[in-house]
DNA sequence: GGTTTATACACACATT
DNA sequence: GTGGAC
DNA sequence: GAATGTGTGTCTATCCA
């Protein structure tokens, strides 16, 4: 059927940058089509690898599809607007793109075991959650779960499961590779019924997080161009005084998140906690301006230990040890 | 605004107001009368240690009552608080014993009552508030509904005839219902022995029947996985619902027993993400500098604050310890410096020496990290964005 | 002189 | 009813 | 938290003056 020009491995993965200044432009019903992009490292395993298969499948599926470098998600679908080549150009202008409000994570069981273990599962699902996108799937693949793998089944369907009930993410579970493009091919057909009759609206993620009233069954709904979500994912956010300022004491042992906070909780800034060591009459007084700081769960004191260690931090006028 | 974790946390001081205010009445009285005065200090004392006191213990209470209701919470005792309710439509089934007795297994309570919705599991948690004993339960926002397997195939057959609009129920419109019936809950679906069905299908010639509306007419010919696959991302992409799929009931009963602790300790997590810094998570973060009690170690520690910034790589970092080796020696140099420019760009100049040998270039800290540090340290605004351009 | 009992209970941190 | 316990 | 186990330190509780 429609094959893209990005369907072939070998075809440039250019990624269009348009739109990242455009404030504002729409497509009309008609004038877009819907297609799956895959991330480049679920097909670039090695020529050793059966990566190619997915390929395969939706090929044999005759799916459009486009391969990129995601830097979030392994798959997820995108609206490109169909562009009229203009007379005498050899190629049309770049087509913008807008990405529709779902994103696939891939998990194989391995990979599941691994990403608990290192503490990763955790932090794709922060970030998954506010990547812009309000629909995150997770699409897990349990091949024949009997496998000896170094987590328990039970760990893992309670991972999941976790997933769906606390996360609220969609949990898709599938057998193997095959049944998981037959998943991503449905997906994509539905989802090209789904938004072929709406209005798509080109879209800030600032202007997202304030309000999305829009919810998948109206007339039109508001999307994220992909180049302003795929660099969104990557970029480094703005960091504020006080954030910096918890990094910083969470690098002594001792100091969590919780600490941490309840310490800003008094003293919201480096420069306010240095006045108060200031106004500090006795060393004495410096060592326990922080101990009966309340913690975390309710009111329990940071103690007089942090407390010194804190002290000697910010009061020692010659080097540190 | 960006996205910092430093967001709503709770604030909780009741007390610190209400001891204050019983503090104030307290000024001086001119001598006139002894006797008078002192039975008025005496009953001022008195009026006043007894305020302290019940505040005190008010607060002291209110606090444990706080506490209680958060350990509940807690993975390992927060099943403990929790009783799942079981429409008795689950126990009539073949098989859907043995939901009751792994739930029974489990260190939670278990009751069986009609439930809105049939073939559902509902979760009650005791909210703690009660000193009268046993009764407030507050339910749980989530919903696990038993789909039986022939009202399934038929709502998966239904979807497929797209001909017939007629009042033919769909998996869409079996949601509705649902939902009609039980208000703001999260709805997840369960189908057991869906495969069995395939299987029976293959081997047994297909069962054909009148064309029944309602449920209790049985399979319906030719349905492939296909065909399910397609109901259920319809209903995916419609309602966001998802289906569990189960081999056998033991499955189904392992299913139930994973959905009851993840629903008990939901509020836990939940309550964790938010109020928890999310760079906690990050792939590069490490772990807090070990200190011994008298600051060996403390320059570490200095040293990772500077890295802290963005932007901000190791050799950066020592330089700029290695010219103030203490968090006070930077500020003092700050307070030394008459003019904002001298201030900012005070780091500015620090030579960084990058690479080994023969490739070592050196470059220095410059302007923009300079200000950035400089901001960090002597600002008082919170929110300041230090990566703002101006 | 200047720290302190004894147990329980958390929390921070490290492992299969 | 306070506060220390070696 | 995946689940469980390990050590730092506070915290709560006594007993007794």
């Amino acid at each position: 059927q429609s094959s893209d020009r990005d369907a072939s491995p070998r075809s440039s993965c250019r990624e269009p940058r348009a739109g990242l200044l455009k404030p504002q432009f729409s497509f009309h019903p008609g004038n877009f089509d819907v297609i799956l992009c895959v991330d480049f490292i679920e097909t670039t395993g090695g020529p050793t690898s059966r990566k190619q298969d997915l390929v395969s499948e939706l090929q044999r599926h005759n799916v459009p599809f486009s391969i990129r470098k995601l830097h979030i998600g392994d798959f997820l679908w995108v609206a490109r607007e169909k562009v009229l080549p203009a007379a005498g150009q050899p190629q049309p202008p770049a087509a913008r793109e807008l990405v529709l409000d779902y994103v696939v994570e891939r998990k194989r069981m391995p990979d599941l075991c691994s990403s608990i273990i290192d503490g990763r599962f955790r932090e794709q699902k922060f970030r998954l959650r506010q990547c812009g996108i309000s629909h995150p799937i997770y699409l897990v693949e349990e091949s024949g779960s009997a496998q000896h793998l170094s987590l328990p089944e039970k760990t893992l369907q309670q991972a999941m499961t976790n997933t769906q009930v606390v996360d609220g993410f969609f949990v898709k579970r599938t057998r193997d590779l095959r049944e998981s493009a037959a998943y991503l091919t449905l997906m994509t057909r539905q989802l090209t019924r789904l938004y072929e009759d709406k209005t798509l609206l080109s879209c800030t993620k600032e202007e997202l997080e304030q309000e999305r009233p829009l919810q998948p069954s109206a007339g039109s709904c508001r999307l994220l161009t992909f180049a302003e979500f795929n660099e969104g994912a990557v970029k480094n956010k703005a960091q504020t005084v006080s954030e910096v300022f918890a990094r910083q004491l969470m690098q002594i042992s001792g100091i969590s998140g919780d600490k941490a906070a309840a310490i800003l909780e008094r003293y919201k800034t480096p420069a306010s906690l240095l006045a108060a060591y200031a106004s500090c009459p006795t060393p004495r007084c410096q060592e326990q301006l922080l101990s009966d700081v309340k913690c975390g769960k309710l009111q329990r004191n940071l103690g007089p230990a942090l407390s010194k260690t804190l002290a000697q931090l910010y009061c020692t006028s010659g080097p540190l040890p | 605004r960006p996205t910092v974790c430093v967001s709503d946390r709770l604030v909780q001081n009741g007390s610190c107001e209400a001891v204050e205010e019983s503090l104030k009445p307290l000024p001086l009285q001119r001598k006139t009368k002894c006797s008078q005065e002192e039975l008025g200090k005496a009953q001022q004392r008195t009026n006043e240690r007894e305020t302290q006191k019940m505040l005190q213990q008010q607060e002291r209470e209110r606090r444990k009552a706080l506490a209680n209701r958060w350990k509940a919470q807690r993975p390992e005792e927060c099943l403990k608080h929790i009783q799942a309710v079981l429409d008795p439509g689950l126990l009539q089934i073949e098989g859907g014993g043995l939901v009751l007795t792994a739930l029974q297994a489990m260190e939670c309570s278990c009751v069986i009552e009609n439930q809105a919705v049939p073939c559902s599991i509902t979760w009650r948690r005791k909210t703690g508030l009660g000193q009268a004993e046993e009764d407030n339960w507050t339910e749980e926002p989530n919903l696990l509904v038993l789909v039986l397997l022939e009202e399934f195939v038929a709502m998966i057959h239904n979807y497929k005839q797209v001909s017939m609009e007629g009042p033919n129920e769909t998996l869409q419109s079996f949601a509705a219902n649902v939902m009609k019936k039980t208000p703001g809950k999260t709805l997840a679906l369960a189908v057991v022995e869906l495969e069995k069905y395939f299987r029976l299908e293959c081997c047994c010639l297909p069962t054909v029947n009148s064309h029944g509306n309602r449920g209790k007419a049985n399979t319906v010919p030719n349905l492939s996985r296909l065909d399910v696959e397609e109901g259920l991302v319809a209903l995916q992409l419609q309602t966001g619902i998802q289906v569990r799929l189960l081999e056998s009931w033991k499955e189904f009963a392992d299913f139930a027993s994973t959905f009851t602790k993840a629903v008990a300790e939901a509020p836990f997590k939940r309550e964790r993400d938010k109020t928890s810094f999310s760079f906690c998570l990050e792939g590069d973060w490490i772990g807090g500098m070990k200190v011994d009690r008298f600051g060996k170690g403390l320059l570490q520690v200095w040293k990772r604050q500077i890295q802290q910034f963005n932007r901000v790589s190791l050799e950066t970092a020592n330089a700029i310890v290695a010219k103030y080796p203490s968090p006070l020696l930077l500020k003092q140099a700050y307070d030394t410096r008459p003019s904002r420019q001298e201030r900012h760009n005070l780091l500015a100049e620090i030579p960084v020496r990058r690479g080994d040998g023969v490739t070592a270039t050196t470059r220095r800290v410059g302007p923009e990290l300079s200000k950035r540090i400089y901001l960090q340290m002597t600002s008082h605004n919170p929110d300041l964005s230090l990566d703002a351009t101006g």
